[in-house]
DNA sequence: CTGAAAGCGCTTACAG
DNA sequence: CTGAAAGCGCTTACAG
């Protein structure tokens, strides 16, 4: 019943000062690994730290000016695979740096409620990585104010040429995954893009039209849509697709999810991929290769973009410039089986 | 060059007490809804906490003795989708309750590196939600003793008696998902089941016996596979049971994943879903129903159940008791295109 | 090389 | 109803 018997709390630095005979400021400077300790005092507090499994309270450091060891990371949602392997990239870096994640959504609305910059704030969190995600002017000119790192990885909307981003070679991808079509003999190729106010949906559908015209192939309107990376779109595009009058006999969906809804359209219609049409997808999410077919695509190194951003965020964490605003990581074409010739004309 | 210019800072709760006209005590007071305030004051001090957007610090509540709005989530890994449905229940939940998730994962580990736990010390979560992921008594112990309240999900290993829990109803659904298989005229049943380890795991083999036994079918080992609810030993336990004297018409395999596997090995083999052979997945995850031919799957609320999780822990924060100590949410079949009647015997 | 002192931003008794 | 005081666990100058 006595108070004293209630504490639950671990260790604290004092504890370690008191066991190890010395003041709590030589614990912190062992701790913070300063050299004015002697060699001798130092293997004190160390063993004593060990023995007691003493950790420092990140609290009491944030509060003293220090690093909290948090970074904000804001996802457009938690729907898309895409989304699990940023983070998986994204985690693991940031794990092996010693810094932890915390994890926010969109859920559906298309800027971070000002609660997220408050929490951001509140927690006094290192740094933040937006995925796919837009956030206003005025919070990033708080984030900036505030002196929090910031990293844009697929950058919504504009890209603010001052914030470091990384990205991968959209355009290259769109065009190879067109030149591969069109050097499989197709010449009604349609192109299902992404969301348009998406950096990459411009990219890979600038990319798919310049391999339309390297290919001396007009482009056509009736075959380009918007879609929004999902499922049903993809199948929906794709019905639309299917009912124009010299229908398209390849589909380049914009990612890999929409291609999946291509193939769910394609089979409702009665039609085989790749004999009656060819499909490619982007991004090579694990499914690409589970897909019946097996999905051709535009491969994007997703989790290695998380880890490059995380690799920006230390970097401007040490104070350091970040030396480029703007890193495009690879993209390379995987050809599996959705992808073939066109039927002969009969 | 004046260091009073430097300041990035936010805004401090002094600062709004003297702007307001108040000591510090009071606006602390104001924040944290106390009713000994006048009318006036608190309508004061609230202007001025909006036109300033001030935000409290975490760091010095958590030192405080208070909460720090955290509750960190240890997965098994960033791999598969399941883990995506479960973090985006546990996302919403938490956001809508004002916590920040800090998420973390094993990495191929079986168990979390000393390291995880002294960061949960270190920054003072207020809970811990274990997915799929075991952790050592001794760090369990550990929480206890710091009074950190832990929920698991999908148990790995023992369930401790005593660690509240929340799964889904397995055995119902490994019985369901069989009994489905066998009222299809079925009796050469196969099952790929999950990790040994895993509680669910057991829980479905076991429901899948039962309606094997319930239908007077004889259990036969060599129809029984452990897998590890991955699309590769999916396929390779496919193969093998291919070529099984008395080889299966039909294949529950312990996961979605796995059986996207089992297509997968099935298509090489030239055998063809659900007319040569029939197959039914576990998870129901958004891919099943992308799945060429959409799969026949027992759908357990991965979402759900992350939210019942965060529930759970907002109770034990509360200082409640949890009423059960294990919740099992429901799990239902979802009859789709990849579980067809036996072909008949020629 | 070591430690006394001040302070980070808050909250909690406790006087008034 | 309001505020002076103490303290949460640490770090950073600054004496000695």
């Amino acid at each position: 019943m006595n108070g004293e018997l209630d504490r639950k709390e671990g260790v604290t630095m004092a504890d370690i000062a008191e066991l190890a005979g010395v003041s709590v400021p030589t614990v912190s400077k062992v701790l913070n690994g300063r050299s004015d300790v002697s060699r001798a005092t130092r293997d004190r507090v160390e063993r004593v730290i060990q023995e007691q499994g003493y950790v420092r309270s990140a609290a009491a450091r944030a509060l003293r000016g220090g690093r909290s060891g948090l970074v904000d990371v804001l996802v457009h949602d938690l729907e898309s695979p895409y989304h699990l392997e940023v983070i998986r990239g994204i985690e693991e870096a940031l794990a092996r740096s010693g810094l932890s994640l915390v994890l926010s959504a969109l859920h559906g609305r298309s800027r971070p409620a000002r609660q997220w910059l408050e929490g951001v704030k509140s927690r006094g969190s290192d740094a933040v990585i937006l995925v796919l995600a837009a956030s206003p002017p005025d919070q990033l000119a708080e984030l900036r104010r505030l002196d929090i790192p910031l990293v844009v990885l697929d950058s919504w909307g504009q890209t603010q040429v001052d914030v470091p981003s990384v990205g991968a070679t959209n355009w290259v991808g769109g065009f190879s995954a067109t030149e591969h079509l069109l050097s499989l003999g197709h010449r009604r190729v349609a192109m299902i893009g992404g969301p348009a106010p998406l950096l990459s949906s411009k990219a890979r559908a600038a990319g798919y039209r310049a391999a339309l015209d390297a290919a001396g192939v007009a482009f056509d309107v009736e075959l380009f849509r918007s879609g929004d990376f999902l499922p049903d779109r993809g199948a929906a595009e794709t019905r639309a697709l299917l009912d124009v009058e010299d229908a398209p006999t390849a589909i380049f969906a914009g990612s890999d999810l929409q291609a999946l809804g291509v193939y769910q359209a394609l089979r409702e219609r009665g039609k085989h991929v790749p004999e009656d049409i060819s499909v490619v997808g982007f991004d090579d999410l694990p499914v690409a290769s589970l897909a019946t077919p097996p999905l051709t695509t535009v491969r994007q190194p997703l989790a290695e973009m998380g880890r490059m951003a995380v690799e920006m965020i230390r970097h401007l964490l040490e104070g350091e410039d970040v030396q480029d605003g703007r890193v495009e990581m690879p993209t390379s074409l995987v050809v599996r089986e959705s992808s073939g010739t066109p039927r002969p004309l009969s």
